[in-house]
DNA sequence: GACTAATTCTATACTAAGTCAAAAAGTGAA
DNA sequence: TTCACTTTTTGACTTAGTATAGAATTAGTC
């Protein structure tokens, strides 16, 4: 198996042209684990992994990713985006202090209640933040 | 009843010195029912009323008044911060089309099970964002 | 392999939201 | 009224993200 086939069958897939930027940054987003990450710092992993791809490039694939169902955006934060490669459906633990993300296990929070979409609009995703801070 | 005494009252009991611009601020804030609003908007507000304020002084205030505990910052889009007059817990739909917000009433939506915060943190909030897209 | 239409990338300028900091202005206590 | 402290102003600056013309690349056809 060459090193690429995984995720050259997901761009194929997800009907994505499979260039060489987006095979590299397919790679280090979905072959390391569950992962949340900002565009600065994948340009910056990309850079430090002698990935040559400039800014605009990371910005446009990761919102051709989420457009595409592979990453999901995640809002904790007024100033940046975050992405997360984990599409289904949970919530997040948001550590303030470091910006950093967690999931939170299934089991450990419910929503019983779902509130009904108001007139002429549909619900497109409920997220659940817990924001925390440093005990 | 002179037209500034509420919300002196509510700034020197909240330990803020009551300054013209911050007075006006909450005049406007705090005088027109539930608001959701970010400081651009206040801004443009505040000028239309021939408050004159400069953009900073309405950053410095939202974020004092934030500190104070008399609003509260929302955060639903990853460009910008909104501020919410009703610091009560409760969640809101975000129209994503539009930038609205809208609280969502408290028997609508229920949580069960909280989370418990990982070890060395404390949880501050958590807060709750059905994105609606319109039908 | 050559050709070519369509897509994507690049580099850099630009935008929008928010912050910084020195000087000026304002508040409140004595 | 004075004065120590706080707050505001102004305009420069920062950060995350976007726009765009020209260059580069992909992929299908012959």
């Amino acid at each position: 198996m060459r090193p690429y086939t995984q995720v050259l069958d997901r761009l194929r897939t997800a009907g994505l042209r499979p260039t060489r930027q987006r095979l590299a940054l397919a790679k280090l987003l979905f072959e390391n684990g569950d992962r949340h990450i900002t565009a600065e710092q994948l340009h910056t992993e990309a850079l430090g992994a002698t990935i040559r791809v400039s800014l605009a490039t990371v910005y446009n694939t990761l919102h051709q990713f989420t457009t595409a169902g592979l990453l999901r955006e995640i809002v904790v934060d007024a100033g940046r985006s975050y992405f997360d490669t984990n599409t289904t459906a949970h919530h997040h633990f948001f550590y303030e202090d470091s910006g950093c993300l967690a999931d939170i296990d299934d089991e450990a929070l419910a929503i019983t209640h779902m509130p009904i979409a108001p007139e002429g609009s549909v619900i497109k995703q409920v997220d659940v933040v817990v924001r925390l801070a440093r005990a």
